[in-house]
DNA sequence: AGATTTTGAATGAATGTTCAACCAGCACTG
DNA sequence: CAGTGCTGGTTGAACATTCATTCAAAATCT
């Protein structure tokens, strides 16, 4: 009964009923996770909760996956995919300065598309069972290596420009755990914080820290456009 | 772990624990909670791993707590309360002066009897299950309204002092946002960032954002012993 | 003795996994 | 083209396990 389903409907290759594809199935049953992750939690998501969400049967999770913790693993792995090609991806776009490539990773982390109650909430159920496996903990890794190499990259290019004191590696990690804490903080949706007001959050942080590249919204400082909003 | 937790060993006449008072047992049992979040996870903490832990037998924690959901609950409280003690002590400690004071609140957030990895994987542990469940929410609370407040005040006065540019409410946001990101990166244990590094990372964050108040550590700095550092 | 705490086995519900039957597509044959 | 058999996705019930909860009996304290 109910094949079909809809859901989120990931658009494409329209094969819906009985014929979906092997990896369509599995995405569509990688998105249910996440959506049951979402809204029951970790230790609360069930194959049947799964299952329904698909629109499925009890047995299909151990037919496409192996197990359990083969969808979980396998659903982190997406996650986990999706979030570094897309700050890859931002990063391609934006210029060669370096100012505009940090903002740009900045922009990133607050899109839409990656930073929305449902990821969040995802992401988080698995930071909290990271520590006890240790799959989980090199799949959440603190987000990516390879992301902080680009932070500290960048940053090391602005202190080179702009003559600040500091290390370009604390200066990564500074930046980066504070977009993680947004990230939670937004999760949590405790205290009211917008994701707008989070971005201006990080966005104050890069200007303490590089001040001659990232003006303050207020003052009439030296750098170009100023498409930011004000406050 | 915890107490003295006493061997599983039932052998030996041992009348040790018997007569503990009511509210020792329960913080015994909050004790061995916090163990088994830390080491199991959220979702494989199981009544028989705390009784185990707490060297008691099966049906103890539904004497003493009325069901798990509780058990956690007030285990999930007693931490919301130390945590909040110690901050409001380190800040009853400082002198009147607002630097010292925020530094007193920063050192305290890394002070090893709250920033421990046991303590940290427990945070998380909830963290992970907040969403899902209007209890934790409020508890967590993304640490404390507070807490915030007490960061806000303190940053306003800064600000005022020293003439900054920005606002005193973001700074708060920003700090505590970042305090709580270096938390879970302390906890991932991913990166290998240490205890000393998070703590510098955030001072570095003080001195970028109040330069007069918090001189950076490359010049011969002010304070007193260096026993920190490491990397 | 009487009250309180502790124990450990019994209970029942929830859930991951298995599996035999079912059925949609597809290639091949007549 | 129709029929036929094959492959493999899909189903749902059966199974086994794990675990929170209950409770009567035992142990300990006052």
């Amino acid at each position: 009964m109910g094949l079909d389903a809809g859901a989120p409907s990931p658009a494409g290759g329209e094969r819906k009923g009985r014929k979906a594809s092997k990896e369509m199935r599995q995405s569509q049953l990688i998105e249910a996770t996440i959506d049951s992750l979402a809204t029951r939690g970790y230790s609360e998501t069930t194959l049947a909760d799964v299952a329904d969400g698909a629109g499925l049967s009890r047995g299909i999770v151990n037919f496409h996956f192996e197990s359990k913790d083969k969808l979980l693993v396998a659903t982190l792995q997406f996650m986990a995919e999706e979030y570094a090609a897309h700050w890859r991806a931002a990063l391609d776009k934006a210029g060669p300065d370096p100012a505009d490539r940090l903002k740009a990773l900045v922009d990133a982390d607050f899109d839409r598309k990656i930073c929305n109650k449902r990821k969040l909430a995802a992401w988080c159920a698995f930071w909290g069972e990271a520590k006890s496996r240790p799959t989980y903990q090199a799949l959440c890794g603190s987000r990516d290596e390879a992301y902080q190499d680009a932070l500290a990259e960048l940053c090391g290019a602005l202190i080179a420009e702009g003559g600040y004191a500091g290390d370009a590696r604390d200066a990564a990690t500074a930046l980066d755990a504070l977009l993680e804490g947004l990230w939670l903080r937004l999760m949590m949706g405790a205290s009211g914080i917008t994701r707008p007001a989070a971005r201006r959050s990080a966005m104050a942080l890069l200007a303490a820290l590089f001040p001659q590249h990232f003006p303050r919204p207020d003052g009439p400082t030296q750098k170009k456009t100023s498409m930011e909003e004000k406050r």
